[in-house]
DNA sequence: GAGCGAATGAACCAATCAGTACATTCGAGC
DNA sequence: GCTCGAATGTACTGATTGGTTCATTCGCTC
C-alpha cells in the first residue's frame, strides 16, 4: 500500500534505519504493524522498498526537465536551479540518502533498481555539455559524470548540512534571501567551471 | 578516558547514535560499560562528547595549515586541497557530521563548543580572500562564508556520498586515480569561481 | 593505618521492539 | 452459499539494551 510507503519514508528520513520504529509507522497509518510484515517481510524489506521508491520517483521528477530547446549555458543554469530547487523541496529523499551512506550502501547493493538509474541522471548532462562543446560555449576535456558530481555535491550539501552549517555560522539558511543567494552563487560556480 | 573516545567515535560513526551499541564499545575498550556511565552518564552524554571531540580535533589541524605566506591563488589552491585531503583522511568525522545532521543538529545546539569553531574555519579564507581582492587576483563582492561552504560542500559529499555515488554511477572513487581527478577538479572549480 | 572519595566489577532490571502465532474475516469465482 | 486464498486483528514473545544497584577496591592524605 502507497500509504505505508509514505508514512515509511518519513519515519525513516527522521529517525534513520536503526532510529526507525515500525510501531509508530503503524500508528501512523491506517493500516497495522501486521500488515506492514505482511507487506514488506521484515523492516529492512520496507527499508529497502522506500530506498527504492525514493530514487525511481526522483529520477521520475529529473526527466521531466526539458533542456534540449535552450542555448546550452542557459540549459546549464537551468539544469542547477532546478536540481537546486528539487534538493530543497525533497528534504525526505536527501535524508534517505545520506542514511544510505551511513549504511554504506549496503542496501542499494541489494537493490536491481541502481542500473535504471544512471543513464538519465547523466544522459541530460552529456547532452548539454556536448551541445556546448559544439558550439564553443563550453571547454573541451570535461567529464559529464564529474560535472554531475559537482552540481550534487554543491546542491544536496545545501540541504543535508543545513543544520550543523547554520548552528556553527550562525546564519540561517533557509530564509529566501540567503537561499537565493546560495542558488545563484551555485549557479556561477558552475557555469564558470565549464565555461570556454 | 581517551581511549573510550576513540571507540565511541568509530561506533557512532559506524552506526549512527540509534545504531551504536554501549556493550560494543565496551567490550572494545578496556574499561566497562560501568565506566562509560560513570564517565559520560548516558549514551547522549557520550556522544556529544565525542561530537566535541571531533569538531575541536577538526578545527585544531585546519588551524596548522600556513597560508599567509602564498600569493592568493596558490594559497587558495593549498586550503582546497588540503580540505579534500583532510575529509578523505578522516572519514569518522565526515560521518559524525552527517549523523548530527540526522539529528538535525540537536546536540551540536546543546553543546557550549559551537562558539569557538566559527572563528578558525572562516578566518584563514577572510584574510586570503582580502589578499586576492588587494593583489587584483580575486573578483569583489564575494561572501567567504559561502566560498567556505562551497569547498566544504564539494569536498565534503565527495567522501559522505561516495558509496551511493560509485554504486549508481558504478564508479570506485577510492582509486588513487579517480580521486587525484575529482581533487583538481574541485581545486580549478572553486578557483574559477574567485578568479578576477 | 584510618579515613575518604574516586574508580571499578558483576549481576541485574525494566522497557523497548522486531517479529510471530493463531484465529478470523473478507471477497472473488463458481 | 461454498471454497479458498488474500487480508487483517489481537495478543504474545524472545532478545536486546540503556541504565542501575550494591558492594568492593584503589590510591591519596594525614
Amino acid at each position: 500500500m502507497a500509504g505505508i510507503l509514505e508514512v515509511a519514508l518519513r519515519e525513516f528520513a527522521d529517525k534513520g534505519l536503526s532510529g526507525a520504529r515500525i510501531d509508530e509507522m503503524a500508528a501512523a497509518t491506517r493500516t497495522s504493524k501486521r500488515m506492514i510484515y505482511y507487506y514488506f517481510g521484515s523492516k529492512e524489506g520496507l527499508y529497502l522498498a522506500v530506498l527504492e521508491h525514493s530514487y525511481r520517483e526522483m529520477r521520475r521528477i529529473e526527466g521531466e526537465l526539458q533542456l534540449d530547446n535552450l542555448p546550452p549555458e542557459e540549459a546549464l543554469r537551468r539544469l542547477v536551479e532546478f536540481t537546486f530547487d528539487h534538493h530543497v523541496a525533497h528534504e525526505d529523499y536527501i535524508r534517505i540518502v545520506m542514511n544510505e551512506n551511513i549504511e554504506r550502501g549496503k542496501y542499494l547493493a541489494q537493490s536491481q533498481i541502481i542500473q535504471e538509474l544512471n543513464v538519465p541522471a547523466i544522459s541530460a548532462i552529456e547532452r548539454l555539455y556536448a551541445r556546448g562543446l559544439a558550439s564553443g560555449a563550453f571547454r573541451p576535456g570535461l567529464d559529464p559524470v564529474d560535472v554531475h558530481a559537482s552540481i550534487s555535491a554543491l546542491t544536496f550539501f545545501n540541504v543535508s548540512n543545513q543544520y550543523s552549517f547554520g548552528q556553527i555560522f550562525k546564519r540561517d539558511t533557509s530564509t529566501p534571501a540567503a537561499r537565493a543567494m546560495r542558488r545563484a552563487n551555485i549557479v556561477e560556480m558552475v557555469v564558470r567551471f565549464v565555461r570556454a
